[in-house]
RNA sequence: CGCGGGGUGGAGCAGCCUGGUAGCUCGUUGGGCUCAUAACCCAAAGGUCGUCAGUUCAAAUCUGGCCCCCGCAA
């Protein structure tokens, strides 16, 4: 079959290795280079390294549903267009034009978690599992019919950088199982209940400030699901601000005052209003990555001694 | 030329402004002590202070170039 892949960031490149390998991809679409990084060198997408080193042709419109755009798609007489974290909003001109349809892998299972950062929202709320929906394209974002469904359970250890990369693999295969299905009429639309659907808003900069007013478990779920982006910071009554990597909830340890770092005979911990949470791993502003335990004698190295104070900026709820 | 922090024994840091003895907390090794510990005591080993050049009687420290790492921003 002849697919037109669209698609930006990496979780968008299991995929397309997959239909590359398994069928013709006529051409890729994504998002246009842009300057990334320190020093903001310009840098093309992950999905369009991906599809020059295979080859194929890519296109970058700023806009893809121009009718100069949807001419051009036209043209490629393609079976379905598979859309996996393009970046836009595909127009209902552009979603007429494959043969077969437009479809899209979404990473969770609809209809929880419409919108944009799907992963990173399961994770934050506390959901036992999450999973991959492929479904065709409706005008309405994240709103059209689901096609296949897989779960997988959400792991203690894991974090949206871990469920990000089994997520992709997920929906790298499922997608081929989705399309064959689709040619073969086994595959199945189904509507999605409006009633269960729930919306996974764009994770902000500012969501990077950890909240410790709540319970320890509260705290590891920000850890996990703001990770690696925007991640969680704290900042100390004298001015230091560390970024906290990982670590977990501790049930052992009772206190009076939350928003500390305490030294503890077993290590690390941020007090919370509801518990601690041991400290695995921190970063301080222009540092690398470090355990607790080198942090401390860090700490030690430069005459800081523990408790520290936090400061809780008014913003956040 | 987007803004900024940093590279010091194996680890994390201090020292740099105000040049002149290599420091702190760990780890390692050896010994002691112990019911016990990442947080007991004693001792030892281990460093071309990222790199190149310059200034100087003297450079981790001041000046300039280069390499590498990281935070912000995107």
């Amino acid at each position: 079959m002849r697919i037109v892949f669209m698609g930006t960031p990496d979780f968008s490149v299991s995929a397309l290795k997959n239909l590359i390998q398994n069928e013709t991809v006529v051409a890729v679409y994504t998002q246009p280079d842009k300057p990334v990084g320190r020093g903001l060198q310009v840098q093309p997408s992950p999905v369009k390294k991906v599809a020059l080193e295979h080859s194929i042709p890519v296109f970058t419109p700023e806009k893809i549903s121009t009718d100069e755009e949807v001419e051009r798609l036209k043209s490629f007489q393609a079976d379905f267009f598979v859309v996996v974290a393009y970046g836009q909003i595909l127009k209902p001109a552009v979603i007429a034009v494959p043969n077969l349809g437009c479809i899209n892998i979404h990473s969770s299972l609809l209809p929880r978690w419409r919108g944009a950062a799907p992963i990173h929202w399961a994770l934050l709320s506390g959901d036992a599992e999450t999973g991959v929906t492929t479904m065709m394209i409706a005008p309405k974002l994240d709103a059209g019919d689901m096609l296949l469904q897989e779960k997988i359970k959400i792991q203690a250890e894991d974090t949206s950088s871990t469920l990000l990369i089994k997520l992709a693999d997920l929906g790298g295969n499922l997608i081929l199982t989705t399309l064959r299905g689709i040619v073969s009429g086994t595959v199945k639309r189904v509507q999605q209940d409006e009633s269960k659907v729930t919306y996974a808003k764009k994770l902000t900069k500012e969501m990077e400030e950890l909240d410790w007013s709540g319970s320890a478990t509260s705290v590891d779920l920000q850890v996990r699901a703001l990770n690696p982006w925007p991640g969680t910071r704290i900042e100390s009554t004298i001015g230091m601000k560390i970024k906290i990597k990982s670590g977990k909830p501790s049930l052992e340890l009772r206190t009076a005052k939350a928003g500390q770092l305490i030294s503890h005979p077993n290590g690390l911990f941020l007090t919370c209003a509801q518990g601690c949470y041991w400290i695995s791993e921190l970063q301080e502003e222009g540092k690398k990555p470090v355990s607790s335990a080198d942090f401390l004698n860090g700490l030690k190295g430069r005459g800081v001694t523990l408790p520290l104070d936090l400061v809780l900026k008014a913003s956040k709820t």
